[in-house]
DNA sequence: CGACTTGTTGAGCATCGTCAAAGTCAGTGG
DNA sequence: CCACTGACTTTGACGATGCTCAACAAGTCG
């Protein structure tokens, strides 16, 4: 099925963005759009790096697998991120929906080389990883010395921050209530717990009025500085 | 001080391979070497990114802490490796040398517009970049999901493996005798444990005859296969 | 030979994981 | 409208893993 990027709904925000008219016309030539239902995976751990992508709707999670289930969430994909391992020939993670999607496929052939013909296009996926490899890093402080509570903490944090940014009603680049685009589980899986300690630790700030969870979905930060206080180096300690 | 491209111990490693010798020049002029004693640190952590480097010689590490001083080691760089933050704004690492070393320095400023101006340079960038995150993104399997004995028998095979690249006498792209570059201290700031727990873990794979201890920077892999197998699931326990 | 640095070992304890049970909620069909 | 179902979450009791603190061993350098 061809594609349209004039009309895509991510032109502006993914790496598309670095072509003009013409180059667009020549890159749509390459791409397929693909429907994706929640839970299927796109990609599996140890394959062929066959096929890259454009995320355009849904959402993403890359994992990563011990042979005894034990699994890790590696990076999650919105619209407009891009998916895949350009120039190299395996895939290190696999990558599943969260909810139905949709995304733009091209073949890592020709992506690559069409890359190579594109200066700015490559520029843009430079830009991307490097970012990309700046969270990541960053994640790797969460997982190797925080804390239970630091590591919940943080990631309310982050995900409120997140979701300002696709939203209005923010007080300093903040939601104070915000829903989780995740169930207990995956939330365990991002932050290297298990569902037990997550809801522990969610009570635990529910009970000290940091935050209020009006549902299971819902979080509300009442407290933004202690919650700060908390995910950075555990002060502020809960009762 | 002034470079010397031609003369460059890394020239064909580093990202520099990418251009020809008129273009080297171009870089020469952008470029001072400077030498950095063990324990001085490069960047960082939250400075503004002024500058980025080659590593010619020596080693880094790449850290991360918390107010407490808890410290993550996030990555290392040894020599042909590029340290620094291009196209962005901050540092989100501190950057500090473990040995005695030699690095070649650009502004940040220069470096980013030299790139936008080389393509193949910029490939080069990307394709380190990419392989970079892959190698982080295994690392957090390892500090979210694995156990203290799995962490530390992955450590020792990827030291063998990362240390036959540069060595001779190999067994199947493993070395079974090689030198820590790190003290017990680093190694758990790697893995994200306590010196305590590394040294615990060491003796115990030394008491099961999985490896050899000749003296405390040595490490001598006696069987490799059981090594594996505690490094992925912790399958053929210890006693 | 001390003083110092680095690594090992042990005892006790806190945190977090495991296992089990009960509670919540949305959806379905009578 | 309500009872039933199944998925998800919370809570509790218990235990193992890994951390803390402390002592000791082994080098290393003056």
């Amino acid at each position: 099925m061809m594609n349209n990027c004039e009309q895509c709904v991510v032109k502006n925000k993914a790496i598309c963005s670095a072509l003009d008219p013409d180059e667009l016309i020549a890159i749509n030539r390459l791409s397929r759009k693909v429907s994706i239902k929640a839970g299927q995976a796109l990609i599996w751990e140890g394959d062929d790096s066959l096929i890259v992508a454009n995320v355009v709707e849904g959402a993403f999670k890359l994992t990563s697998s011990l042979e005894d289930g034990r699994e890790q969430i590696i990076g999650l994909l919105y619209p407009s991120d891009f998916v895949g391992r350009p120039f190299g020939d395996r895939n290190e993670y696999t990558v599943t929906a969260l909810a139905d999607s949709k995304v733009c496929v091209f073949s890592r052939a020709d992506f690559d080389q069409f890359v190579r013909e594109h200066p700015d296009l490559e520029h843009k996926l430079l830009q991307r990883t490097l970012t990309e490899l700046d969270r990541v890093r960053r994640s790797m402080l969460l997982l190797g010395r925080k804390t239970a509570s630091e590591r919940v903490a943080s990631f309310l944090l982050e995900m409120s921050e997140r979701l300002a940014d696709s939203s209005c009603s923010v007080v300093g680049g903040q939601l104070r209530l915000f829903a989780l685009p995740f169930g207990r589980q995956q939330v365990a899986d991002i932050l290297g717990l298990t569902i037990e300690t997550v809801s522990r630790q969610m009570t635990q700030l529910k009970k000290n009025d940091v935050i209020a969870l009006p549902d299971h979905r819902n979080v509300q930060i009442l407290d933004a500085d202690r919650l700060q206080d908390i995910a950075d180096s555990g002060v502020g300690a809960l009762h």
